[in-house]
DNA sequence: TGCAATCTTTGATGTACATCAAAAAGACTT
DNA sequence: AAGTCTTTTTGATGTACATCAAAGATTGCA
């Protein structure tokens, strides 16, 4: 994936991925506390992050989809922080952390792309905090559809219609409101024409009104 | 600062700061859309980071003390997403990141520390989204005060009496409340015999009162 | 030392979203 | 295919925090 690679280089990547383990929707794929050993690269499927509070409170702190890493919480204190659910059948890829340690050392290429992963985290995270402590309920949705179209888009997905693979239960946690919220929410978006909900297939009807509802850093 | 190292590792270390730089009152140390170069290391003072959204709104992502590092924010897109101000006269280390990452592909402690640094900042993140999605007003401030201690407490400071280096304003910002609400929240406490308010100066009386308050993950 | 500017506190009122409730639509089971 | 369970939608009501406003404190500057 990260470009910059002769064949050799290449060869050596992929002895980061020494397995692949596959998931069923609404298992675990680590779980808070879980002793940290590798990340994690999705091959396909969905997942959810999400810490929870001492009094059971769950907030998602992400959604991720094919191409993306997940684990990078458990480098720290070597054990993980959050949980990670897959929200459909998945496959991912299964890297030792050690052992991205060692190459890395030896391919300054792979370095930077750990380095640009674990960064882009945290921009992404700094966006979210924008998201819940300015935006009210109409932008923290129109933010996320419009972030949900360009990763689709960068997959090369249908842009304008999909199929969301959370509940709306799932959509407030991660956007901070309450289930209600976002289905209203939606039905406000469908009668103004912007787009169209049937239970979780969304079809974009105007991608430029979503994004002029986005007033904020994007949130990658 | 990483345990670990022998004298000549110590040495090289060293090697990374190549200069320091002093940050008046008020002023950037960097600032969005700047070039990234350097990770910073606080040596004294005080920072604020924050984001600004297209129309303005802003949003305080950190607050930041001696011992801190600064600008990992800039290393995805070569340049930064975000604002760093000094909240006092302060003093930093510059450390040119393409010579930490030279120095830490020599040196796995390093590296190993430079990993933990930026997931330590991932999992502070995620707690702000925990606190941002799913807390109220008085958990939020009793959060930010019990973090604000704790990190007083490693430096050595008094954790019962300290000045805050920051407004009601722009503690609002990172925590997602209106000035109003902060220092209403404060005279809630001081009401109840939890803690003395004078303007900035704070002392706490009843920790554990406050620590009762914070029902959620440790936001490091 | 006095005046302007800034920050903080407190009160009165407004509102966006939460909560409570129930019906409607799908999905899963046997 | 009927029945149960879950999810989503929509309405009625409540509330935590925002907004508006103005009076102290404190700080900075001349």
């Amino acid at each position: 994936m990260p470009v910059g690679f002769d064949q050799n280089d290449m060869h050596k990547l992929d002895e980061v991925v020494t397995t692949r383990k596959k998931i069923k929707q609404g298992d675990l794929l680590f779980e808070n506390g879980e002793t940290f050993t590798s990340l994690y690269a999705i091959r396909t499927g969905f997942f959810k992050t999400s810490v929870a509070s001492e009094d059971g409170r769950e907030q998602v702190t992400g959604f991720q989809m094919a191409g993306e890493i997940i684990g990078l919480d458990g480098i720290v204190n070597d054990h993980h922080t959050c949980n990670a659910v897959a929200l459909e059948d998945a496959e991912v890829c299964v890297m030792p952390f050690d052992h991205i340690e060692d190459l890395s050392r030896e391919f300054p290429v792979l370095q930077k792309h750990v380095h640009k992963i674990m960064s882009r985290e945290i921009v992404r995270e700094n966006g979210m905090m924008m998201l819940l402590g300015n935006m009210s309920a109409e932008e923290r949705l129109a933010n996320f559809l419009v972030n949900l179209i360009q990763r689709l888009f960068a997959r090369g997905q249908s842009q304008s219609e999909f199929i969301l693979r959370m509940s709306r239960e799932e959509i407030g946690s991660y956007l901070g409101l309450k289930l209600e919220t976002v289905s209203r929410t939606f039905s406000k978006y469908s009668e103004e024409g912007i787009i169209e909900v049937k239970q979780r297939h969304i079809k974009i009807l105007k991608p430029d009104a979503l994004k002029q509802l986005v007033k904020s850093p994007s949130c990658n």
